[in-house]
DNA sequence: ATAATTACATACCATTTGGTATGTTGTAAA
DNA sequence: TTTACAACATACCAAATGGTATGTAATTAT
């Protein structure tokens, strides 16, 4: 029959490695890029072996699927999807993101770039998979402005005369090349001139 | 006394197999990126030996700062900013020249990005010198275009109360967020729109 | 013409890399 | 309680990597 855990927690765990795995790695991804990184530095973080790391991933490569899959995507949507659905005028709510999670972001995070980004940029042309999974979670980052627009012209907020997904399209490519852009100038001054002409083509689409 | 060289061309020429290297590297670093590319590599596309390279270049870091101080800046040059310089309207020559070299690039080409774009994402945060080097020339581009909004502004196409900087940080922004963007999505259709978007935007500037 | 130097070639090396083979022990079903 | 397997740990390996030491021939200065 089936048992929930009693007693002390598990010492075995796959799920729970694959998490911690998977934090490491996206750590270290994020900071020295995917191929910067090696598998002896990420098991390192964790404190594990390569046994643990081979028996939850066949290669390096199912690695960085995995990462994209199970924690590029649940990111995008924790930061840049769900939130937006809080405001009643979804143009508010990806202005009011932007500023929250760029804006007000420090000079060295801001430097580090976007997660998503930065392995679309490394990884794109070196891996035909790599550039299919991330191609999905740019894809679901799309549809979720998309939609998130659609209601705004069912709120009477959004001209309906606006086509949402080329707006998408355009807010989308915004924020990942305003991260991009602010790896090499990390400077409150460059974001408040980029954000000023962004919230000026969001406003041509306000009803 | 100096005699410039006669017979057959010179079978050793430091700067032509500097040239050479540094192609070779080129080509090898905007498939694979600079951590993705081995010194035996380019080396062996170039047909020289490791005694070549390290002639040259001390480190393979050495390489990456000479490539892009010698390569990246000029390409900016030659492919953005002298070009605009032929028109009497720069905002026309910005939208032209885009057109020409992203809109109508093929889909192999736009999917590997642009080289500089590359290089900032995947190496600003591994090291500080390379950083430094890339935003030199992003500065160099930002600069170039800053000049030819003024131009505009003393020619009269573009409006005097154009804060010409600000405009030059949205429209080079702009670019390296169109490449990054369309190598997830090589699409001639997903470069209207955002093109679109981009006129727009420089329409605001005119006079 | 000769010597000195420079531009490269060759051979080699320590370390790192992704990956494997094999052992050991916690855990759950029978 | 035993059995069986799954979740790891340990030890090892061939290849690739950045870099060096040293040799040699082309070029330049004397």
């Amino acid at each position: 029959m089936m048992r929930t855990m009693s007693k002390a927690t598990k010492t075995r765990d796959l799920q729970r490695t694959r998490g911690e795995i998977l934090n490491a790695a996206f750590a270290e991804i994020f900071t020295n890029g995917f191929q910067g990184v090696s598998i002896d530095k990420i098991i390192a973080r964790t404190g594990m072996t390569k046994g643990a790391f081979f028996h939850q991933f066949s290669t390096k490569m199912e690695l960085g699927y995995a990462l994209v899959d199970e924690v590029l995507r649940d990111l995008i949507k924790t930061r840049w999807i769900d939130p937006i659905a809080e405001f009643e005028n979804p143009l508010d709510g990806i202005i009011a993101q932007m500023n929250k999670l760029i804006g007000k972001a420090p000079n060295d995070l801001l430097r580090m770039g976007c997660p998503l980004n930065n392995l679309v940029q490394e990884m794109t042309n070196v891996d035909e998979t790599f550039a299919q999974k991330l191609s999905e979670v740019i894809d679901y980052w799309i549809d979720g402005v998309d939609t998130a627009l659609k209601r705004g012209i069912a709120n009477g907020h959004i001209k309906d005369s606006i086509k949402t997904r080329d707006a998408a399209i355009y807010i989308v490519m915004f924020h990942e090349g305003m991260y991009g852009f602010l790896k090499t100038k990390p400077d409150h001054k460059v974001f408040l001139s980029l954000f000023k002409a962004f919230k000026q083509q969001l406003d041509t689409y306000r009803a």
